[in-house]
DNA sequence: TCCACGGTTGAAACCGGTTGCAAATTTGAC
DNA sequence: GTCAAATTTGCAACCGGTTTCAACCGTGGA
C-alpha cells in the first residue's frame, strides 16, 4: 500500500542509501543519481516516513502540547498560533488534555512512549509538578503563561505578574477611584498571588485609597458571576482588577443583572485582551498579554532546546498593554 | 539516556522477545518470566518505544486531528472532547491546523509521514477537497459537522442540516413569527444551504408567513454583527434563524447597539449550543448539537475503521433539540 | 601516462521494537 | 516413569529508514 525507500531504490536503479541521501539535506549526491531518485520518488508517490527515520536520528519533530484549560477560549487563540508556529518550523503538536488529571504519570509515559523532541507547556494553572515530572523524564519543556520568577526551574516564558498587578492598580489610581477591589483566579494560583502583590504593593503606596480582596474558584465565566454576586451582596468597591477576561466577563453580567453598568456604577480590568474582549457588546478595557510574542518565544527556544538541551532555565519576561476599551472610566 | 527493550532484557536475563512479549497484551509469556521482566522494567524506568513498535505493527495510535476552525469558540469544546475520548482508548491526536490553507497536499504529505492510523476532520466549512485527497492517499477519515448526505463519499457524523433548519422553523411559526429571516452562515457551504431549504420549505407550507434571506460572511462574531446591522437598516423581520451561536452573538450586538432588544423587537435562533449561549448575558435560544454523541460515534467510527479500513462511508445522523433560553418569545 | 584527491556510491550494521519458527520446556494423561 | 500435547522460549529475520566505512569514480596536475 504505502511505498518505501526501497521500492524507490529499485525503480530508481540505485542503493537505499541513494535514495535515503537524495531526501536528508546536506547529504553527498550527484545530481543525476539525485534526479533519477525524485523522478522515482515522484512516479510512485513516496513519502519517507518520518517515524521510521526518527529511529536512528533519535528526533521525531513531535511536541507535545500539553494544556488543561479547554474551557477558556482565551486558549483557543493560543492552540491557534501555538500549531502554526510548530507547523512552519516543520514540527507537530502532540496535543494533551490534562482536564482533570491530577497524575503526572500517564502523560509522562505518553509522551515518553511517542519520544517528543520537548514538550510545551500551556496553562497558567498547572501544578508545577508537572512541568518537574516531564523534566525528571529526561524532556525538554517550555511552560506558557507559566510564573515567571528569578531562579525558574523550567524555561518559561510569560508576563510579569507582579508588574501587571501594579500597572492595573496606577491605572485604577490615575482615573480617580479610591475604593478598588481585587478579584483574583483561584487563590492557590501562584499568578493570582503575584498579580495581588503588585496591585496590593501600588495601592499602599498611596494613603488615600482602599483595598478589598476575593477570589473566583476557577478562571470560569461561572466563577467570576458568582463571585461578582456576592460582592454586590456587600459594600462594593469603585473598581475591580479581574484575574482574567473570562472572570471580567462573568463579572460584568453580574453587574448587569443586578441593574449597574460599567463604567457608570462600577469600573472594572481584565487581563488578556481575548478577543471576546473587543465584542462591541463587552468591550472590556484589559491588559493585554502579547501571546503572539510569547508563543514565538516558547517555540524559538523549544527550537533551541532541541539542538541543545541542557541549556539553563531561563525566564522570559514580555511586557502587558493597557488595551482601553469601556469598563473603566477615562482619565480626567 | 533513554532505556531500550536490550537493556530490560539483559537485566531480567531474558531474550529481548520475551520482554517484548510481556509488553504485548496476549502474547505467551510465563508467570515468572513476566515477573522478571516487570521487575527489571520497573528499576530502569522503561516505556516501550511506540514508534518503533509502530513500524513492525503497522499501527500508530497517531490520529490526525484536522480542523480550520480556531477562532470559533464552539470549537474548543469540540477539541476537548476529542482529545479526552482520543486519550481514553489509547490513541494520540496529532493536531492539523488548516487555517487559511488551500491545497491539500502539505497536509496529506504531513499525515503520511507520521503514519497515522486516520484523520479526524471537525470542521464544517473545510472544503470536500481535504477529505477526498486524505482518501486518496490511503488514509482512514471520518468528518465530524460535516455535511450528512444520503451517499457520502467519507464517513460522517453531524446532524440534519435540512431537518434543523425545519425544527427552527416551527418554533418561530409556533411563536406567532410572521416575516421570518434566515442569516446563514458563509453562502458557499454545504451546511447553509441544507438549512436553509429546511427552513424555506416549512415556512413555504404556511401561505401566511414570508422570508428573508442573508448570510455572514463567516462563523465569526464581527460577520455576525455586520450582516445583522445591514439588516437593520432596511426592512427587518420579526425573528431570525442565525448560521450558528458566534453569529447570533454578533447579531445580538447590532440588535442592543441598534437601541433594540430580544426578544421584545426581535426575535433570534442560534444552533449549536456553545458554553456560551449559556451565559446569563447571552442568553441564547438555540438548537442544541449533542456533540458529546457526535464525537463519540466520531471515535467510535474511528476505531472501527483502524480495525477494518474500507467500511464502507456511512452517514451517522442525530437529532437537534430545542435549548429555550430568552431570545425567543415565548408560545402563546 | 600515472597518481593523488575529492566527491559519490553501495554493503552492512544499526535504530527499537515484533514475530514466525523450531527447539526446549512444562504439563497432563496413562 | 513415559510419552504426546501444550506452552514457553530464543534465534533470526524483518519493519523503514540512516550512517559508517571502504571501495569506487572522474578529474587535474605532474
Amino acid at each position: 500500500m504505502v511505498v518505501t525507500l526501497k521500492e524507490v531504490a529499485q525503480r530508481a536503479g540505485v542503493s537505499r542509501s541513494a535514495v535515503s541521501r537524495t531526501f536528508t539535506p546536506g547529504a553527498s549526491v550527484s545530481a543525476k543519481t539525485r534526479a533519477k531518485v525524485e523522478a522515482a520518488a515522484k512516479d510512485l508517490g513516496y513519502q519517507p516516513n518520518a517515524l521510521a527515520s526518527s529511529l536512528t536520528t533519535g528526533r521525531t519533530k513531535l511536541i507535545g502540547l500539553v494544556s488543561d484549560n479547554f474551557h477558556n477560549p482565551f486558549f483557543l487563540q493560543i492552540f491557534d498560533l501555538f500549531t502554526r508556529g510548530l507547523q512552519d518550523r516543520g514540527l507537530r503538536p502532540l496535543l494533551v488534555n490534562l482536564s482533570g488529571q491530577t497524575d503526572p504519570l500517564g502523560s509522562v509515559q505518553m509522551l515518553q512512549q511517542y519520544s517528543v523532541d520537548g514538550v510545551v507547556v500551556a496553562s497558567s494553572t498547572l501544578p508545577p509538578e508537572f512541568s518537574m515530572a516531564f523534566l525528571e523524564a529526561g524532556l525538554s519543556v517550555v511552560n506558557a503563561f507559566g510564573r515567571c520568577g528569578d531562579d525558574p526551574m523550567v524555561h518559561v516564558v510569560g508576563i510579569d505578574d507582579v508588574a501587571s498587578g501594579a500597572m492595573a492598580a496606577r491605572e485604577l489610581m490615575d482615573r480617580g477611584y479610591r475604593h478598588v477591589g481585587f478579584l483574583g483566579g483561584p487563590k492557590g494560583a501562584t499568578s493570582t498571588r503575584d498579580r495581588l502583590r503588585g496591585f496590593q504593593e501600588t495601592i499602599a503606596d498611596n494613603p488615600d485609597m482602599t483595598l478589598s480582596t476575593a477570589f473566583a474558584s476557577n478562571y470560569t465565566f461561572d466563577a467570576g458571576r458568582a463571585e461578582m454576586q456576592r460582592l454586590l451582596s456587600g459594600t462594593r468597591a469603585e473598581a475591580y482588577f479581574c484575574g482574567d477576561d473570562v472572570i471580567s466577563i462573568g463579572a460584568l453580567s453580574a453587574i448587569a443583572d443586578a441593574g449597574l453598568s460599567c463604567p457608570a456604577d462600577i469600573g472594572l480590568i481584565g487581563v488578556n485582551d481575548m478577543e471576546m474582549a473587543g465584542w462591541q457588546n463587552i468591550n472590556l478595557t484589559t491588559l493585554r498579554q502579547p501571546i503572539d510574542q510569547i508563543v514565538d518565544s516558547v517555540i524559538e527556544t523549544m527550537v533551541q532546546l532541541t539542538q541543545n538541551a541542557g541549556l539553563d532555565p531561563e525566564a522570559r519576561v514580555l511586557e502587558c498593554t493597557l488595551v482601553e476599551r469601556g469598563t473603566l472610566r477615562p482619565k480626567p
